[in-house]
DNA sequence: TTTTCTGTGCCGACCAGACGGTATAGTAAT
DNA sequence: ATTACTATACCGTCTGGTCGGCACAGAAAA
């Protein structure tokens, strides 16, 4: 029945003291149950199954759903800020965080998709933890664009945040050649040289 | 006792036309629900309630929680197309039918409040139902801009679908007066003639 | 006209299972 | 012994779904 796994042994010694690896591979768990089976479907079953632990153990590490729910979120929004800084150069040039931020927004789908089920799980299941990441996006455009023109970060914001919709749902109208096409058009008119066919 | 007939004929061709009352104003329920309270907590009861009625007047209008769905996606489709066509001059020139979904998109932002909340429910209780919404929402962009260059659409297409977007997260980082300016551009853009600052 | 029949629309009680959460006993390493 | 973690059992509530029945409209029968 239940299989006792030892498979978390890899990464506990080589995790430095405080953050055992387990706590994460069960927020890994909670996202890849909203991929797979929806947002209504996470559950505490759930996310223990998927994980390979029991309930208790997902609920030694969260007191609670909603805390869960409030680390998946957090989690998110630090992968999100850590994939965008990490693409910035030193001394930035108007527009090379802008551009920065299109290239870490629509340059790895798949962990891009993994932060949009943490966030549609969140917004499915409580809406009033959204507080920190409505925060979180009003104060991105600002701090994104130094630099470029109002109107052309607006839309070149706007455009991939968009593209990251689409993503989301699954409903890209785009072929593969078009998209590669499209996200080059917004590195370009992420910096200001770009102009409009 | 009670003989179901199979005369009923599931949603298919189905004109609100002899009971506009009961049916709608369970799937408005519905809306006002997720709205509310959240995408989880759309269920049967809290419909029910919502409606004023019984769980068993909701289960005599839709035989299954899935059926309900459905019902929400197809209203959904059907809104958004109409809110669009309305706008639709008689003859368009190049860009006019951009233009309209632009407006349609960002013109009533509580009624697209109500579509993306039946969305949001919906890829939240069961992917799997968005299959149609994908394919509405792949044959838009192509039938929504003859005549305008690919890029100049789509990236007009995605700036207005990540509009509503930040509605849909209540999380836009524009003053009334940006949101006021980033439409009236999106606008020009949808026309050949707008150009980027 | 009065009575009977029939289908629609809705109700309320109920069920089996799933849900979040609690309590507790256990293991392995420090 | 303490700490860090895991597993099992259980509780009260909620979930989607079923079922029998009620009210009422209109057609049919008297």
């Amino acid at each position: 029945m239940t299989k006792k796994t030892v498979k978390k042994a890899a990464t506990k010694a080589a995790a430095p003291r405080g953050r055992p690896s387990s706590r994460e591979s069960m927020l890994d768990a909670a996202e890849a149950v909203v991929v797979q089976q929806g947002a209504v479907r996470l559950t505490l079953d759930a996310v223990a199954k998927q994980a390979g632990v029991s309930k208790g153990g997902v609920m030694y590490h969260f007191p609670s759903k909603e805390a869960l729910l409030q680390a998946l979120v957090t989690r998110a929004m630090e992968r999100s800020y850590i994939a965008r800084t990490r693409l910035q150069p030193d001394s930035p040039a108007p527009g090379d965080i802008l551009r920065a931020y299109v290239q870490a927004s629509v340059g790895d789908p798949l962990g891009n998709l993994r932060v949009s089920s943490a966030l549609l799980a969140v917004v499915a299941s409580d809406p009033t933890l959204m507080a920190p990441v409505r925060e979180f996006f009003s104060k991105r455009l600002p701090s994104i664009a130094p630099g470029v023109p109002f109107e052309r970060a607006a839309i070149v914001h706007l455009a991939t945040e968009g593209l990251w919709l689409m993503d989301l749902f699954g409903a890209s109208p785009f072929t593969k050649k078009q998209r590669t096409q499209v996200v080059k058009l917004l590195g370009e008119l992420a910096g200001n040289g770009g102009t409009l066919p």
